[in-house]
Formats: structure tokens, C-alpha cells, sequence
DNA sequence: GCGACGTGTCGGCGGCCGCCGAAGCGTCGC
DNA sequence: GCGACGCTTCGGCGGCCGCCGACACGTCGC
């Protein structure tokens, strides 16, 4: 029963995980044998791809909580510059360059020097849905009261906000809602954009219906929100819906944060295109 | 620019990790304050609830190589003993033992004690999807060749198996396919269930349209399979067609593993049901 | 009742990790 | 060009973590 003597081994993994390049890649790195691969297994076939190494590589990228406040806050969809992010999480610069290049070099990150600034961002939606999947199964947000002034900033936010590249807060559900009551989103047994909502998208924001088809990533997508406990528009759909309120000045950011706000422009579209009482919603 | 000494804080954090009490529960811990909260951070209002120390705590339950393995392994959706976890990840017993522990204190596992036996399993649906989301970031499954008599026992699990409590493999794919045709589900913008297919369930499968509809798990949902690099169904939905295919003996377990094979009857009944034909889709 | 067995607890060991400050390097502004 | 600035590298420190073996405890089978 006893195992067999392994401290060789996985001092030879640790240190494979030290020196991965810097590819950026989310790839399999070398395997060492292990999990479900020898005689000892009892349980029969255990034939699944061991997957566990590059689990557990991948979540000890998430598994400090520096790196995840790194992670969490770049989740609005912006680049942030190493040192705003160390500011951010208070620690010293030094310390946030490394955590940062684990994260370029475990493909969670991109990052672009310009300058002497290096600018960092997630990786893609594929890696802002993995955070997300991951929060939305942590337990309610942490404390309902704050400081003060904090109140004023996070009722903004709570009125509107990017998500990565799509919009949540009262704003994003509130389309979601206006949305799926006029039929153009179906909440019914998933989330799905219907026929008449791919031609309002043509019709009312030019984005063609090819545009929301295609590729890997989904065309709608429901993404908790925090504040509101609904789900709002995401994937492709959500982007572009995002995208085109802030082309035509319908919604604008507040300073530089993640916050928006709805312009009396963009109430009034949005009254015509979706029946939506801005003042009424909350929205401003 | 230095920032605040804070190792004192750290040091209490710490602490408090390791004296979690028993709760199994993914809920929030004690807040220490940090990211975002103070003077120092630059970029405006970091208004977002901290969830960095959660999902920290989260990510670390999975950043070890054996606990990984361990939820992997758990992924079929069945209870293992303590012991045959410990063999299967090549740990001793008394490894496995404080691994398993620090599981269930996160919220991860449940345990049922039974005579001399602990057994353990997924804590529910939302952990099995959370794995499953954070393993399809992966990168692809390690190695396309392995040992010989393995290839076998892959063989079976590529043609079918269950993942958690619903069906993949190439039978997973295979059904999810001729659903997709017959228009009982939706795949266009997402995952969806159509009426036709609400109906389905209640005629073919005695499944009541109501079980389908309701509570906190999406009825339809997309697994990603990583045999076949395609989506299976899962969700309710998913779920209750693999209870009934069991149920009815239309498939059957290999073994103690995760494997399942479809039976004379099953083929029979999956033609008539849905159009299938079992040899020629690689079934049996 | 008495061993075999599965599991939990404890002490100890080696290793990695996260943190910092100091120093070095390239870039930008003047 | 020269200083300020943003970032990185390096050494070092403290702490946690994963692992094991030894031992204790409860259960099961005979």
C-alpha cells in the first residue's frame, strides 16, 4: 500500500514549472507520468487524459491573491500598466512584475511594452469567461457596506459597467430583459439570440447576422452579475452591443474606470430601439 | 511608492486559512481589506467586491497536483473511497486523507462516512460544471499515444462514457447530433431546448416538461467533449436522458469505470427514437 | 475477542513561494 | 545629455505546503 518514493520526481515537476518559457500558451507542457498510469491504479482504466498537471498549474496561476486581484481587476476589458496594477493591489513593483510574467507566460495575460510602460490585458474571451465561470460559483460578494465615498463610485458602477467587453449593472440587464421581452432573446432553456433578434441586430446597429454566427465563441452567452444576481447579454452579441452604444455615444465612460453612464442621447435610442425608460430603470 | 508593510496581515490571512472550520461550504471567509480599498490605488474606484481572496482560496484547492487529480477522477460522477483515491494518484493514505479534507472544507467535495469507509464525491452539479469549464481552457489532452492495453480501455471511453451525470464521449455527440437535426435542440445561439424538444422529453422519455424548466441549473447547457472536440448536451436535460438510458438498459456501465456501452436494445431503441444507427456512427 | 484494514492525527523535513529592497536598464521629458 | 521614471533582476527572508512514516482509533470479519 505504501507508494513509491516520488520525491525525485516531483522535485523535477516543480521545477519544470519554474522554468516555462514564455510562450504565453495555455499548451500542455511536458508530462511526467503519474495519476492513473500505473499498476496501483485500483479503479480500473482511468484512461481520461491526465489532465490534472496542467490543472493544477493553471489554477495555482489563480491560486494567490495578488495574481487574482491582477485577474479580477483586469476583467473590465482595459490594458493596465504593471505599475497601476501593483498600486492597485499594493504591493511593490517588483513583486507585481513577477506575478505578472507568470501570468503572460501561463497565457491568462498578453502584454504590449510601449514605451517604458508595459501594458497588460486578458488574454481574450476565453480566459474573461473562465474568470467569470470561476467567480460565479464563489459565494455572494463580500460585504453590502462600505466606506463612504465608495457608496457614490459604486452605485455608478452598479447603474452600469463593462464586463470584459460587454455590459453589466442595471444597464446590461436591463437590455437583456427589454431584449427578451420584445422576443428578440430567448432565456427559456439557455441563452439564445432569436431570428427576429439577429435582424434587429442588421437593422438597428448594422451588425450582420454572419458576424454573430461563426467562430468559437458563442453568439449569446448569460454572465452573472454580481450586483444585480441576473444574468445579462455576453459573448459575441453582448460585444457587439457594447461596442456600438459606445461608437455612437449612446453610453460613455465615467473617467477611467470601468464605469459608463447612459447620455441623454443614448436614452433616448434606446427608448425608440427597446422601449426603455432610462430614468424609470435607474439608469441614470 | 513603497507600499505599506503588510506582512503581519498576510501572516493572519494565512492563518486563517489553514484554521477553516468544517463548514464544506464555498461561502465567503472573514474579508481581510486589500486591493482597491485605500488611498493608494490609483485607478479610480476599485468599487467591484473583492472576491481576489475567494477566488484565491478557490484557485488553491485545485492548485495541487493530487487534489486535481482527485476532482478529475471524481468527474465521473461517482463516489470513491478515500483509499482508492489515494492509490489512484499515487499518494500515501495519510496524504490523501488531509487532501480530502481540505476539499470538503472548500466546498468542493462531500463526504459520506460508512462503516470504515469515506466516500467522497463532487458536491454537486455546479462543481462538476465548474471543472468542466476550467479543464476546457486547457490546453488540448496531453498525448495522442499512450500504452498499449490502454488503447483499448480508451477506445471504450472514446465511444462512450459519462461526464459527471450526463453522456459524452462519441455516444454523447452522436445524440446531441440527431437532436440537433430533428429540432429538439438548438445550437444556433447557444443551447437550447425547442419546444419540439420539451415535448421529446415528455413522450419518448416520460421526462416531464416542468423537470426541464425550472431552478438554478440551465436545462440545456454545451459540454465540451475532449474526445471529440465537439459539444454534448448537459444540463438537466442531459442529465435526466442519461438516467433514463441507464434506467432502461438502452446503456450499460463497463466495468467499475466511467465507460458505457450501448446495448442490442439501446440501438434498437435510439433508431426508432432518434434515427441512429449505432455500428455505422462507431456506437458499438 | 482478536487481528486485518481503512482512515485520521501528528511531527518533521524539504522545497517552493510570495514578499521586499537594492541595484540596473531602457525610455521619456526637458 | 541628464535626471526622473517605469520596470526588471537578484538576493534574501519568512512562511506555508505537500509529502511521508509512525501511531492511534474505529470498523469489519472470523
Amino acid at each position: 500500500m505504501t507508494p513509491p518514493k516520488r520525491t525525485g520526481e516531483r522535485a523535477t515537476q516543480r521545477a519544470g514549472e519554474r522554468t516555462t518559457e514564455r510562450t504565453g500558451r495555455l499548451a500542455t507542457q511536458r508530462t511526467t507520468e503519474r495519476a492513473g498510469a500505473g499498476p496501483a491504479a485500483p479503479s480500473g482504466p482511468a484512461a481520461a487524459p491526465d489532465h490534472s498537471h496542467e490543472l493544477a498549474r493553471l489554477a495555482a496561476l489563480l491560486a494567490d491573491r495578488t495574481r487574482a486581484a491582477f485577474c479580477l481587476a483586469l476583467l473590465d476589458g482595459r490594458a493596465w500598466t504593471a505599475g497601476e496594477l501593483a498600486g492597485y493591489a499594493r504591493v511593490a513593483p517588483s513583486t507585481a512584475s513577477e506575478h505578472l510574467s507568470r501570468l503572460v507566460d501561463g497565457g491568462l495575460l498578453v502584454e504590449r511594452r510601449q514605451g517604458r510602460h508595459r501594458y497588460v490585458q486578458l488574454a481574450g474571451p476565453r480566459v474573461a469567461e473562465l474568470l467569470e465561470s470561476v467567480t460565479a460559483h464563489l459565494g455572494p460578494p463580500a460585504g453590502p457596506p462600505r466606506g463612504l465615498r465608495a457608496a457614490s463610485a459604486s452605485a455608478a458602477l452598479a447603474r452600469g459597467r463593462t464586463c470584459y467587453d460587454h455590459l453589466a449593472g442595471r444597464l446590461g440587464v436591463t437590455l437583456t430583459d427589454a431584449m427578451t421581452a420584445r422576443g428578440l432573446l430567448d432565456q427559456e432553456g439557455g441563452f439564445t439570440l432569436t431570428d427576429a433578434g439577429r435582424e434587429w441586430f442588421a437593422d438597428a446597429l448594422a451588425v450582420p447576422a454572419d458576424v454573430l454566427r461563426g467562430g468559437r465563441r458563442p453568439p449569446a452567452r448569460g454572465c452573472l452579475d454580481w450586483t444585480e444576481r441576473r444574468q445579462h447579454l455576453a459573448g459575441t452579441a453582448g460585444a457587439r452591443l457594447c461596442e456600438r452604444l459606445l461608437e455612437r455615444h449612446w453610453i460613455r465612460r465615467i473617467g477611467t474606470g470601468r464605469a459608463v453612464r447612459l447620455t441623454p442621447e443614448g436614452s433616448t435610442a434606446l427608448r425608440e430601439l427597446l422601449g426603455i425608460d432610462g430614468p424609470a430603470a435607474g439608469l441614470v
